[in-house]
DNA sequence: AAGGAAAACAACCGCAACGAC
DNA sequence: CGTCGTTGCGGTTGTTTTCCT
């Protein structure tokens, strides 16, 4: 049996103090990021390490870029995400200083309602059925809906299979078909390479691992107006 | 000004991946 | 090669703030 990441007992819960943030900043400065499972009791806190981490990653680090995000920033995530799907750590990555967390909260709370309002289903970065055609859906962060129009790419290519088995098994077999499509048209639009559709719906395992690295080497070395580009 | 609703933000939880042994 | 411990990720929930009536 596997023993609970933290004692619940003796940890602290909810809304860091000051004087928390300021003993995680000094013993990570002093020590660097290491074990977080030890790091809570070497520095003096009563929390776990988990929550350390998080707290670290998500506020406390120098590096990161607090505030509003830009248009750019905006369309970058959009667009990402109509290619990558809910993986917001890789969409973080792309965005300097800003976080998984961070980006999560945004896309829910703005993106999400700013693409529905154009017009556009979040879940699948497509045109909704009562939007056939809107007069300005596009315009206002850029092109997503040229790609979102066409793809279903909530569920990105490399993740047909596997991740999303449980939606997948509830949308039944058609939905292989519309992913299928979609895959088509990310080729179109994004120009990424992917497997061909023939192979794509009956990959397996490991041949989604190798897509899932193609498309993450890929955003790695893109640069991101290069990507932009494309979208 | 007060109260409720909605939005935004922060943090927790469970699970899967990965590496060490 | 299997098991275990740790870390990281994504979903979700709780809390705070802002807006509206």
């Amino acid at each position: 049996m596997r023993k609970p990441c933290c004692e619940k007992q003796d940890t602290n819960k909810g809304a860091w103090s000051k004087q928390e943030d300021q003993k995680l900043v000094e013993y990570i400065q002093t020590h660097g990021e290491g074990c977080w499972r030890t790091l809570p009791q070497a520095a003096g806190l009563l929390r776990c390490g988990k929550s350390c981490r998080l707290r670290w990653i998500n506020y406390l680090r120098p590096d990161l870029k607090r505030g509003n995000f830009a248009e750019d920033e905006e369309d970058l995530i959009i667009k990402l995400h109509a290619l990558l799907g809910n993986r917001w750590s890789l969409i973080a990555g792309r965005l300097p200083g800003r976080t998984d967390n961070e980006v999560k909260n945004y896309w829910n709370s703005h993106l999400r309602r700013k693409l529905v309002k154009m017009g556009i289903d979040p879940n699948n970065h497509r045109l909704s059925h009562n939007h056939h055609r809107l007069p300005n859906a596009g315009t206002a962060s850029g092109s997503a809906t040229t790609s979102a129009s066409r793809s279903h790419a909530s569920h990105p290519p490399e993740k047909i299979q596997g991740e999303n088995d449980q939606a997948l098994s509830d949308a039944g077999s058609c939905l292989e078909a519309e992913n299928h499509r979609a895959m088509v048209d990310l080729n179109l639009d994004l120009s990424i390479t992917i497997p061909s559709p023939q192979t794509a719906a009956i990959v397996d395992e490991e041949e989604r691992r190798q897509n899932e690295y193609t498309i993450s080497r890929e955003l790695e070395f893109a640069p991101s107006s290069t990507l932009l580009l494309f979208m």
